[in-house]
RNA sequence: GCCCCGAUAGCUCAGUAGGAUAGAGCACAGGAUUCCUAAUCCUGGUGCCGCAGGUUCGAAUCCUGCUCGGGGCACCA
């Protein structure tokens, strides 16, 4: 419909010869009409011309029966009444196309990645996990949806000193299991799995892992520790309906050699240099505050160094079209310096885009719940999920903009009114349903029937729809799924207000046969943006 | 010290590439159900848009400086 709108502008301006910018809103106010435009008076700001007089031209010159009327406003807007019919026939299409009437075309498919998540198995999911975990699952929806083809990705820093630390923590609580007084080393995992990890050795191996040898026992419970912690991490994801295509270890891109390759390919680029025994990456090149090491004076590489061959490794062995990250905002300091390699390696560093996600502060009953290790059982993704469900918790990480820091009251996450977002919106669809499953047939509709709808509540909520697709389109764009929770709630209200005012079983015939076209369009709607961000369409509640 | 993000109603946040009287939910008060689920709906008012300058027909939005809050500035990951 915007787009309508859109030609129809766009095309006087072409015949006129011009080429401009300009907005098309809704307004805010329904007395201004349904769409408006500003076109008028940037045209007029450049040709030096009233605006209004611009805008007389081009209503004049107008042939279309799609609107109502049409308004010039001061100081120059252009305010489109659409005529109902044409929410209608739109009606009539949605109906006709359901899901797809939402797609709107791409230019080309692309091979996109998104990778997310990608917490080292150190230690259990918190809930700054879990929002990471509902954008990306949610971006990588949408992306699909619109028709590219995705790859959901979770990377495992799986070569450095933190999994070391992690092996001797469990070895060390294994040992004061059997007695053996032994602290944790300094920077070590605290956290009580590692413990309930040692008594699984035990129950297995009893003490026996005491006479390996020391470096053999740390790598082995190492490994152990890691392979149950990502266990759980996937089993977590998994209840939270977020599943990975591919876990990439960091550890690959050593025996695969890769890392070393990749420094190798930036110093044939010039960017390398020798200082003080260790490697440096001439970042600064590329707009970085300072330059940054690749491989340090003890001979080992910097993670920064494999992070670069895992980025090398997406874009030139697997061929991504389009790579999405999404860190953590603390990372922030971390993009300039990724960017700056990939364009060392002749890639477009507009190919990778880093989405930062910001904190989330969780809250009980409005006091912010600790963050401390000692309380940390709270703040983990698992628990969260047990008290309010995975519909509430992905409701409520993808329902604020990305960049926005995030309040999630458990209790309001928890409560079953009006105050709770979640139940809002399925308790739409779940209306709906209880509708549709007292009637028998489908019933064939036409515009005939169509036409009979006038009711206020009526327009207003196929206007919603037509939004719905719009919100969709730019939670696409921006790759930001909160514009679809925007959409459902929009949706949702007008839905609720139409339900509170009319009927639909009992109606006469032709407008209960309209009504029920409309509640089945606006129930394939809500589905649809149900679907996008991974909650569950509930027919009853 | 340098860099990034934020600051909008009592609270949580929108504000769509500068536009019309700055919006929504919650909270608060009152009301609606013989009838498709009241987890719903209706009616009420609230703002030095952090501060100060600037750009222009027009600024919450763009520019500069400042204040406050969060984060980042390793041969850690």
């Amino acid at each position: 419909m915007r787009e309508k709108v859109k030609s129809i502008i766009d095309k006087y301006l072409k015949d006129k010869g011009y080429s401009l910018e300009y907005a098309i809103e809704y307004p805010k106010n329904e007395r201004f009409g349904d769409y408006s435009t500003n076109f008028a008076m940037i045209l007029g700001s450049k040709l030096k011309k009233n605006p209004r007089e611009v805008a007389n031209d081009f209503v004049n010159n107008l042939c279309t029966d799609i609107f109502n009327k049409i308004d010039i406003a001061d100081p120059g807007f252009i305010n489109f009444y659409i005529k109902k019919e044409t929410f209608l026939k739109e009606l009539l299409k949605i109906a006709k196309n359901k899901e797809n009437y939402f797609k709107s075309k791409i230019n080309k498919q692309k091979f996109i990645q998104v990778e997310f998540v990608s917490a080292n198995p150190t230690g259990p999911l918190h809930v700054g996990h879990g929002r990471g975990a509902a954008i990306g699952d949610s971006i990588a929806r949408i992306l699909k949806f619109f028709g590219h083809k995705v790859e959901k990705e979770y990377y495992i820093n799986d070569a450095g000193l933190q999994m070391e630390l992690l092996g001797q923590s469990l070895y060390a609580r294994y040992k004061q299991l059997l007695g053996i007084d032994d602290a944790l080393p300094e920077d070590g995992y605290k956290g009580e799995y590692l413990i309930d990890i040692a008594r699984e050795l035990i129950v297995e191996y009893g003490e026996n892992l005491l006479k390996m040898e020391e470096s053999k026992v740390i790598e082995f419970c190492k490994n152990k520790a890691s392979e149950t912690i990502l266990k759980d991490i996937m089993d977590t994801l998994e209840k939270f309906r977020v599943s990975f295509d591919k876990i990439f270890n960091e550890k690959h891109l050593y025996q695969s050699n890769e890392v070393e390759e990749s420094l190798n390919l930036l110093k044939e680029k010039g960017v390398v240099y020798e200082k003080d025994g260790a490697s440096w990456f001439k970042s600064t090149n590329f707009g970085d505050d300072k330059d940054r090491v690749l491989k340090r004076k003890n001979g080992a590489f910097t993670y920064f160094a494999s992070d670069i061959a895992y980025h090398r490794n997406k874009f030139l062995k697997r061929g991504f079209d389009e790579v999405i990250d999404i860190w953590g905002s603390d990372h922030h300091g971390y993009v300039k310096r990724v960017k700056s390699a990939i364009e060392a390696m002749n890639i477009d560093s507009e190919k990778l885009k880093v989405i930062l996600v910001q904190i989330v502060n969780l809250l009980r009953n409005g006091e912010k719940i600790s963050m401390s290790t000692r309380k940390g059982e709270f703040v983990e993704l698992e628990n969260v999920i047990n008290e309010v469900g995975v519909d509430a918790a992905r409701f409520m990480f993808v329902s604020r903009s990305i960049d926005s820091h995030l309040d999630f009251d458990l209790e309001l996450a928890k409560k079953q009114s009006n105050d709770n977002p979640v139940y809002y919106v399925q308790y739409a669809y779940a209306r709906i349903n209880s509708i549709l499953n007292q009637l028998e047939n489908e019933t064939e509709v036409d515009l005939e029937n169509v036409l009979n709808l006038k009711e206020k509540e009526e327009i207003d909520l196929i206007k919603s729809l037509i939004k719905f697709k719009d919100l969709l389109e730019k939670a696409f764009k921006e790759r930001d799924p909160y514009f679809i929770t925007k959409g459902l709630l929009g949706i949702s209200e007008k839905f609720h207000r139409f339900y509170n005012k009319h009927k639909v079983i009992g109606s006469e015939k032709n407008i209960f046969k309209a009504r029920l076209l409309l509640i089945k369009t606006v129930a394939v709607s809500l589905k649809l943006g149900f679907d996008l961000i991974g909650i569950e369409a509930k027919k009853r509640m």
